[in-house]
DNA sequence: CCACTATATTACTATATAGTTGAGTATCGC
DNA sequence: GCGATACTCAACTATATAGTAATATAGTGG
C-alpha cells in the first residue's frame, strides 16, 4: 500500500514555512549523521555519541529536534533511551539528494575534461 | 528511463556536509516560494519579485544560491534575466516532504479526537 | 554620450542556532 | 537512603544568514 496518498498537500504559500522547517532539520551534517547511524537499527544516546563523536548534550538536542519533527521515535529502557527511525522514508529524501549531487559532480567533471 | 542510477552516492560521512548544504537551500520559505513560482515556467527576476512580494536584492540573492546549487538555470534576454527550473525533480523532494507533513498532521488530529 | 531600467553586489543589522558547560532529573545497584 | 550512570535542560557564545539600503553593473533607447 505504501502509504497511499503521497503529496496530497501541495506547495501553497501557507505550508511553505512548515515544509521549509522540515528541510531545515535535514540541513545539518550532525543530524544526517545521526539518522544514518540509526539506519541499521535502534541505538542509545550514548552509542550515538560514541559513533558520531559529537558532544553528549549536543546529540541529545539534535535528537529532541528529530523527534519533534517525526523523524525518529524514542523508547525508554531502564537507564537508557533508545532512538530509532520513525520510518525509513527519510532515506528516500537523502537518496534523491545524493542523486542530484552525484549528477552535478559528474557534470562538473565533464566540463573540466573538455 | 527516469534518470537511471539514483542514489549511487550513499550517505557516507564525507558527503554529509554536501547533502546537508543542499537541504539547507530548500530550508527557506522564500526559496521554496520562488521554486514554486517557477513551476509553471520561466520568469524574470522582476516577475518573481512581484509574485513573491520580497525585496529585489533579496530575490536576486536567493536566485544566486538556487543557481549555484543547481536548482534553477539562467537565461539572459536583453535587459532581463529569465530563471527556470533546472529540472522538475525538486518537487519530488517537496512532495515527499509534504506527504510526511500531511501524515503527521493527520496523526496529530487523530490523537486530539480520541 | 546620457538617462533609464533590470539585476547584481556590497555592507550592514537582526535573528536563529550549533556547540559547550554546568546543573537538573531519572533509574539502577548497593 | 546513597552514589553512579544516562540523559535532558538551561544559559551562554560564536557563527551563519535572511533581509535591507545603497551602490554598481549591464543592456536599451534617445
Amino acid at each position: 500500500m505504501r502509504g497511499g496518498l503521497v503529496g496530497k498537500l501541495t506547495l501553497t504559500p501557507e505550508v511553505l514555512p512548515l515544509i521549509a522547517e522540515r528541510f531545515k532539520v535535514l540541513a545539518e551534517p550532525a543530524r544526517l549523521h545521526i539518522l544514518s547511524c540509526l539506519r541499521h537499527g535502534e541505538m542509545t544516546v550514548g552509542e550515538l555519541v560514541e559513533q558520531t563523536e559529537l558532544g553528549q548534550a549536543n546529540v541529545s538536542k539534535h535528537l529532541q529536534l528529530l523527534h519533534a519533527s517525526g523523524f525518529v521515535k524514542r523508547r525508554k529502557d531502564g537507564l537508557y533511551v533508545c532512538y530509532s527511525l520513525a520510518d525509513k522514508g527519510v532515506f528516500q529524501l537523502c537518496d534523491i539528494m545524493c542523486g542530484r549531487l552525484d549528477a552535478e559532480l559528474r557534470k562538473r567533471r565533464k566540463l573540466l575534461a573538455s
